[in-house]
DNA sequence: CATAGATCCTGTATGC
DNA sequence: TGCATACAGGATCTAT
């Protein structure tokens, strides 16, 4: 369930050890994790050098030394692990771990060789390359990125613009958080807490909510981000882990996320969890009215 | 065009 | 013990 902060905590992980390296080889060990992509995936990325690392929403990418990028997405699962090369090579019992998909041999300006592998074990994550295009504002991103809008921690994210998006639907609010085209990075967990944060249930109509409201939400996602990227990202269990194969902390800090049943810090009543889109919701009946917009006017401040 | 639901996938936990 | 079922939920495709 890796979000915008895992996300970001991968790829500050990964960027000290593929920036200006060489692919010198490849090796696809599952075709789901290459789906999306045209042709060879192995010859295509074979001797090309990694620029730099980048990411928009919940999409990483590599920018390589053509205008094209290997575009990388972790699903709901995926995660690299780096291993530095040795006369021994990676041990065995890594090479046959059962999630691996796919293994990369880079070569870093120095002239040390690493082992870069790729595991998922629900294999909805994968990678492909893209073409690298300009955005409505200037910036390069890969041609099947594009329909992804800015993330809050993009310096371009202008706040006052999302809002009047949000506030343009007629679908729960949600929906709409989880709406990547609308604004990016944000998954089940981050939509809950800034939900509660804002005082809002998720099944509120966006439209119906003030602009103001929406604004306070919205600067709530980015907190809770921040937040979380701080403690290294939201771990549960091994499927999350940084490149290190370490966890994040900020599971310890969730306000309402898996916590049905206990009691909500801010009125003491009881932490609820619903089925919505498919997924659970856990709110705070109190403190999160269904409409609020109504009931409690004077909210948003 | 906007919106909503189905689909992909596997390991873990739970129920009978 | 063993089998069946529920659950975790990203993006994308299809249908309305």
């Amino acid at each position: 369930m890796p979000e915008l902060p895992e996300v970001e905590v991968v790829r500050r992980g990964l960027t000290p050890f593929v920036h200006n390296s060489t692919i010198n080889r490849v090796e696809v060990r599952h075709d789901r994790a290459t789906r999306r992509n045209q042709g060879s995936f192995t010859d295509q990325l074979q001797g090309r050098v990694i620029q730099h690392i980048s990411r928009r929403g919940k999409f990483l990418w590599c920018v390589l030394d053509q205008p094209e990028a290997l575009v990388v997405h972790l699903g709901m699962s995926g995660q690299f692990r780096v291993y530095p090369w040795t006369d021994q090579a990676v041990p065995a019992e890594q090479r046959r771990h059962p999630h691996l998909r796919i293994l990369g041999e880079i070569e870093q300006p120095s002239g040390a060789i690493l082992d870069l592998h790729f595991l998922d074990q629900r294999t909805f994550g994968g990678m492909h390359l893209s073409p690298l295009v300009l955005d409505d504002r200037g910036d390069h991103i890969p041609e099947s990125v594009i329909h992804i809008a800015r993330d809050p921690l993009d310096p371009k994210f202008n706040a006052g613009d999302i809002v009047k998006k949000i506030h343009n639907s007629q679908s729960e609010i949600k929906r709409v958080l989880l709406n990547q085209s609308i604004l990016s990075g944000i998954g089940n967990i981050y939509a809950d807490e800034a939900l509660f944060r804002s005082g809002l249930h998720g099944s509120v109509i966006a439209g119906e909510v003030t602009e103001k409201h929406l604004l306070e939400l919205v600067s709530h996602v980015k907190d809770v981000m921040n937040e979380a990227l701080d403690e290294g990202g939201t771990s549960f269990d091994a499927l999350y882990v940084n490149v290190n194969g370490e966890s994040g902390y900020f599971s310890r800090s969730l306000a309402v996320y898996g916590r049905e049943g206990e009691p909500c810090d801010r009125c003491g009543s009881d932490i609820q969890r619903i089925s919505f889109m498919n997924r659970s919701s856990f709110f705070c009946g109190k403190c999160q009215p269904r409409i609020p917009a109504v009931a409690h006017p004077e909210r948003a401040v």
